[in-house]
DNA sequence: CTTGGTATCGATACCGGTATCGGTAACAGA
DNA sequence: TCTGTTACCGATACCGGTATCGATACCAAG
């Protein structure tokens, strides 16, 4: 189409000296004389080289390459999260390559093996529920893995996250301090995302100690979103008008679910729960209560054991990073 | 730390064959013995074989990489192009690696320059605004270049996505046309987001056209949100009550603008107007206008064409694909 | 029995860099 | 003058695959 791609060979030649001298002088490497790499450098301008690093990595045996494997794009959630890995791996020399699972196991094996073909130098995947054959996969790379987001379970090597068990226990307690007694139950394809399972289970289990339970629940089947967190709660007040308290399976669905408690002119009896704490959830003219997931900080640990896994002295990181969510929005 | 990672020439001994042969079974080349392959198969899969890209790709000359620069991932426009972008490619066997420029000039370059380096078989970037340096950078690497989102400028190769200034002039006429007159603008560091920058510009020019322009306007030097927009309505809407319409330079401002306009009892006599047709827009308690830009298709569009340029028999595809955001919300 | 075609496989040369080690020149000290 | 360092540079061997071409075996046809 355009140019031609130049190669470390035309630089040296064009700078009058061997290939091995080019690249010392390109890498800033010892043993070249000033006015040799000036001259390197000029060469390498003039012919627009760009280095391959394709060569480099399988030459040197380390690509400085971080695999990272989310379920989703489509709520704001997981891509904070890269930015969060983006920012902690900034200065390192290390790139960051994404994959989606979709929610999807199989999908989330063959991006998995896919990245690992590219040999990264660690691999930051969603959660710890990986599937048997997964986890093999995982450990044979031989590499670092971070599993992050989820606390609940047995991490291979590191885990950053927090526990969604506690959230929803904390947030079921808070919210029956508070003095809330009739709740109610809506969520989205729970047998996809696990966490929002894990949190109603946790929440369930609070209920069932203070000798309560959900009065009434609505499950959607589709990805979740303000519409459909507004459309089950418009559903479910009118067939649950006693309820006082809506626990959410996030805080999209939260604000469907305040949005839906505006239009029925319930927003003074009743309290909706989500989980996230989204900008959003702040901002939104009826209060909601939502635990603070550090999304963007778990990004930036990750980032960090996948840094930290590369120096020679690594000080001994702590396997586990756990963060226990602040809760606001309950009166 | 764990077990090795065993080379194609490891696999190729054990079935007792030679590298080559191994190479043709692992790829389902022709020229193998059906007994020859089931073997090589057999000892791949014992020594959990997995194929090494980086040597792949340098052998062959190409990667089947798809390197994607995006500006932000802060909130969720972006974050669906990808999403597209990752659909588009599926079954493909491309891979997608992404890049975060943060709307900084300088760091997009740099971006660029290490995405290039992994010689990827095409490039998606963001704008068509990009400075002289960069353009001449993405020539140079003779690959198909495909600028996204913004049709506004000249671009390199290919283009996807719609004109924001003329984004801007629609939104200016269809409000001028629904009866608005007072008009008043909020958007957040326009100088970063050039985009957000045309739409504004063009619907200022039909404001002019109509002998009308903005009578008050707040610009926040924040990356804009929910609460960035309800604060600056706050603000606007105190200084200036006269306004029964504000164009926000995005559906996160606009909601927020919303939210403000809910609790200052403004619902029914002015109109925020945004931009994107977010899902959030829909599901509002306030009726906002906005005008939809196919994010998920645009990646989806974009990564056909990186796709189609890899093909031998490439059909002749157009180079530039506009879109023609509609418009909703305008009572 | 020779010839020719087909199926199957391997040897060798890359791809574009880096690691390693050895060589040369210049300069210091004995 | 001889020897030992130090500074600088290049030849060579990889890294782990694929492309290319030639070799071998087998079988059918002449």
């Amino acid at each position: 189409m355009h140019t031609h791609k130049s190669t470390l060979e035309e630089v040296a030649a064009a700078a009058g000296v061997s290939k091995m001298t080019a690249s010392r002088a390109l890498r800033g490497a010892p043993d070249v004389s000033i006015k040799t790499r000036d001259k390197v450098l000029q060469a390498a301008e003039r012919l627009n080289y760009l280095g391959n690093r394709l060569a480099l990595s399988l030459s040197s045996q380390r690509t400085d390459l971080v695999a990272v494997v989310v379920p989703s794009m489509s709520n704001i959630v997981f891509p904070e999260v890269l930015a969060g890995i983006s920012t902690g791996l900034e200065g390192s020399g290390m790139q960051a390559v994404f994959g989606i699972s979709d929610y999807d196991v199989t999908k989330e094996r063959n991006v998995i093996r896919d990245m690992l073909s590219w040999r990264p130098s660690a691999i930051i995947v969603t959660g710890l529920d990986q599937p048997d054959e997964t986890v093999r996969m995982l450990k044979n790379a031989a590499i670092p893995v971070i599993q992050i987001m989820d606390l609940d379970g047995t991490p291979i090597d590191f885990n950053v996250g927090l526990s969604h068990c506690k959230a929803g226990e904390e947030m079921a307690r808070a919210l029956i301090a508070a003095g809330r007694k009739r709740f109610g139950y809506i969520g989205s394809a729970l047998d996809r995302d696990l966490r929002a399972g894990k949190r109603k289970a946790g929440f369930e289990r609070v209920l069932h100690e203070n000798r309560l339970a959900f009065i009434g629940q609505r499950l959607g089947d589709t990805l979740s979103s303000v519409s459909l967190g507004k459309y089950l709660t418009h559903q479910l007040l009118s067939s649950e008008p006693s309820l006082d308290c809506i626990y959410y399976s996030n805080d999209d669905m939260a604000a469907g679910g305040a949005f839906a408690s505006m239009e029925a002119s319930r927003t003074d009896d009743i309290l909706m729960a989500g989980f996230n704490g989204l900008e959003l959830a702040a901002a939104l003219p009826v209060r909601i209560a939502t635990s603070r997931s550090p999304r963007h900080m778990i990004g930036e640990v990750a980032a960090r054991l996948a840094r930290g896994s590369m120096a020679p002295n690594a000080p001994s990181v702590s396997k586990i990073t756990a963060f226990v969510p602040e809760i606001t929005g309950i009166v």
